[in-house]
DNA sequence: AACCTGACTCGCC
DNA sequence: AGGCGAGCCAGGT
């Protein structure tokens, strides 16, 4: 099980409605400092559409700019259709539609 | 086979 | 308070 593996897992496991920051994936796969890998990870995402790679986001809650299907706005979109809330146009409300916990993958 | 780079995050000026 | 470098893994050149 490579890291980009699990880190696969961990972003399928965020549940609709929620959204998980790099950060997190990294810690669920080995270590905060993997959040680059869990980026890079993402950039080569094997399954669109079947990992919802748009539920992920920046520690601040801003969506990265270099969003690969559709633009940042896209993923704004599938975000708020899911019920998530923005503070403004870049930022997702951290405080209430961040998962609480991932667990972590071996 | 080695080196560079990439959807990030944190710590030190 | 804002800007820059370091650290992690995998894949391409």
């Amino acid at each position: 099980m490579t890291v980009f593996e699990k880190v696969y897992e961990a972003v399928k496991l965020i549940p609709e409605g929620s959204v998980a920051t790099y950060g997190q994936i990294a810690e669920a796969v080995g270590g905060r400092r993997l959040s680059r890998v869990v980026g890079y990870a993402l950039h080569v995402n094997p399954q669109p559409g079947v990992i919802p790679c748009h539920r992920v986001v920046m520690r601040d809650g801003s969506i990265s700019t270099a969003f690969a299907f559709g633009g940042a706005n896209r993923q704004k979109a599938l975000l708020e259709a899911e019920g998530v809330l923005f503070t403004d146009e870049t930022h997702v409300d951290m405080e209430h539609f961040r998962v609480p916990f991932l667990p972590l993958i071996g």
